[in-house]
DNA sequence: AGAGAACTGTAGCGACCGCTACAAAACGGG
DNA sequence: CCCGTTTTGTAGCGGTCGCTACAGTTCTCT
């Protein structure tokens, strides 16, 4: 038998560069394999085909550049870092801008929405932990019991997809993390109760 | 000679509203000739080609839905009225949810890039005339000289992106009505100096 | 009524889409 | 060494893309 003659990690990694930079339906097999260097049979016995290879990218992405709430004393302080991290993430020059959960599937055609459905739950779920970590601090009594976690998600979240956005029309590190600075300026009125 | 047999209107309000969901890319000119109930050479003939009835596409909606800064006492007042009234624009249910300019060539293959690229434009306008707005309240001893037009303009533009963003996840008015006062829970301290 | 111009539907152009059949080539184990 | 398995490159499948040639229809104008 005969090993497989090309990287399969670094075609991976290559094929999440394109997903990143053009989207899911805007990449297409051909473009894929000759970024890779391979041709279509081996792209498919590798990956299964080009949905799953997307899977593949995404689990790529989320293991290596997604990041979380990391801990941190109270929800504020939390948030804020994460913002910054985020800001530093999205402008980060080694890759293409912004987030690929945010940006990979906005266009996409009738037929192959469950991509979509697929990234928005992933958002979905960053506003959810959001909102968890705003009502762990009500209930430990560090926030008022007024506040609206979902309000509070609801905006940090937009803030994160609207750096996203500035990332991907040019904006740097330093107008990313000014984005987030002011973003906490909010923080005190927003919280209190 | 023959006049012709659809309202050319009509069909350019179906188009944008095909574009707005699905975007440029994902949008083929067989879905739109099915939508608009027309044959494709009677679309070539009423628009040109799939581009400049998306450039028309573009002017309704300028024309029709785009809301931009009204006059107002201050910066102030003027940015946060904005919010809300593309709060209540991208949440309203007569139409699909977000916006055009900011959604609608996020996903696009190298070759149609002009189109990112005009979309683009439109963005760094809108931004330019909010930093615009506040410079002019600096000029008029309303701000301080220390405020940095360039970063207000830039969060509040990236408040509106993420607003955008919400808007196609599924957020209604009261949600993004609660981003843009959150937003403006900033700017006190943003335009402190 | 007849001529002519504009629009219409059919049908299909070349190019590309995601994907795969097939045969030649490259290595493993005996 | 030669067999057998796996991967490779070529070449092409049916389908859809944006777009258009063409002929028939429909209506205006004289």
């Amino acid at each position: 038998m005969t090993r497989r003659a090309f990287d399969r990690d670094h075609a991976l990694a290559i094929a999440l560069r394109e997903f990143w930079t053009h989207g899911y339906e805007t990449t297409s097999i051909a473009s894929l394999t000759k970024a890779m260097g391979i041709n279509p049979p081996s792209l498919y016995a590798a990956f299964g085909d080009k949905r799953r290879l997307f899977d593949e990218a995404v689990e790529l992405y989320l293991r290596t550049h997604a990041t979380g709430l990391r801990p941190a004393a109270d929800a504020g302080t939390a948030i804020g870092r994460l913002l910054r991290d985020l800001a530093a993430d999205y402008a980060d020059p080694a890759h293409p801008p912004g987030c690929l959960i945010i940006s990979a599937a906005t266009n996409c055609a009738p037929g192959s929405e469950e991509v979509l459905a697929a990234m928005r739950a992933m958002r979905e779920a960053t506003k959810a932990s959001l909102a968890a970590r705003v009502r762990e601090d009500i209930e430990a009594g560090l926030l008022a019991q007024g506040v609206d976690p979902e309000a509070v998600a609801t905006f940090y979240a937009a803030v994160i997809q609207g750096m996203n956005q500035q990332a991907r029309d040019g904006a740097g590190r330093k107008a990313l993390e000014g984005v987030a600075d002011a973003a906490m300026l909010a923080w005190p009125a927003l919280t209190a109760g």
